[in-house]
DNA sequence: TCAGCTATTCAGTATTGCTATATACCAGTA
DNA sequence: TACTGGTATATAGCAATACTGAATAGCTGA
């Protein structure tokens, strides 16, 4: 996926993964499955796991774990009501910089 | 501004400064003035110039000095034949990302 | 028993933006 | 002269986040 992706990712993965919990909720190993198949095509197996981890330490969703018919438990996380407020405000931030950046493409031609 | 932007901005402030550089020649005390009118707040000093070390040291831009009026001399960078094609390697990653999260977002709602 | 898929965790590394500070040139002014 | 303030660049150390690589563990089927 190349070097440009993986720093752009900076920032953007975490509202990505909360995106994602924002519809139903979800394991780690499930939305890295999902992601690659999204085209974020090496995504690193530990990065969503830490990204979780920091997640909850920030009380930004809820953590059940359930066992699995095909392995070790799974841990599904789900957005409680911080982690959408913080998601509102991602969308915000995201907004602002596609704004800039649509800009900056428009003139640049 | 806030620490969301923050992180957002590590990979993505590097296409901005190429593509202001791709309209026209510039300096970092520019830049970082520019930056901040168009709303990035508080971006840091430093950091402009830091990034402008980085993209030099890789060959994406050229440099000049240019003596100024009103205090020590400027450098004026430029992008090269070698950071058009970095930006545009740039843009097509940035599409990329703004088209998966667009998807998301259209999902959450 | 062993390979392979599922599932999580963690130590160490690289990149990048921020903080803080230093340096330097020039004009205006007390 | 000395000082303030705007212009202009540079850099050392810190913080946050994604990647690498390896370890651990449960289950199924050959």
């Amino acid at each position: 996926m190349g070097k440009q992706v993986t720093e752009m990712l900076k920032g953007t993965l975490e509202g990505i993964v909360l995106a994602i919990l924002s519809g139903r909720p979800a394991y780690g190993y499930e939305i890295t499955a999902w992601l690659r198949d999204q085209g974020f095509s090496d995504i690193a197996e530990g990065t969503v796991y830490a990204l979780l981890v920091r997640v909850e330490r920030r009380g930004l969703v809820d953590v059940e774990k359930v066992p699995s018919e095909k392995g070790p438990p799974r841990k599904v996380y789900s957005l409680n009501a911080q982690g959408r407020e913080y998601l509102e405000e991602f969308w915000r931030t995201w907004s602002f910089l596609t704004e800039r950046l649509e800009q900056l493409r428009e003139g640049g031609k």
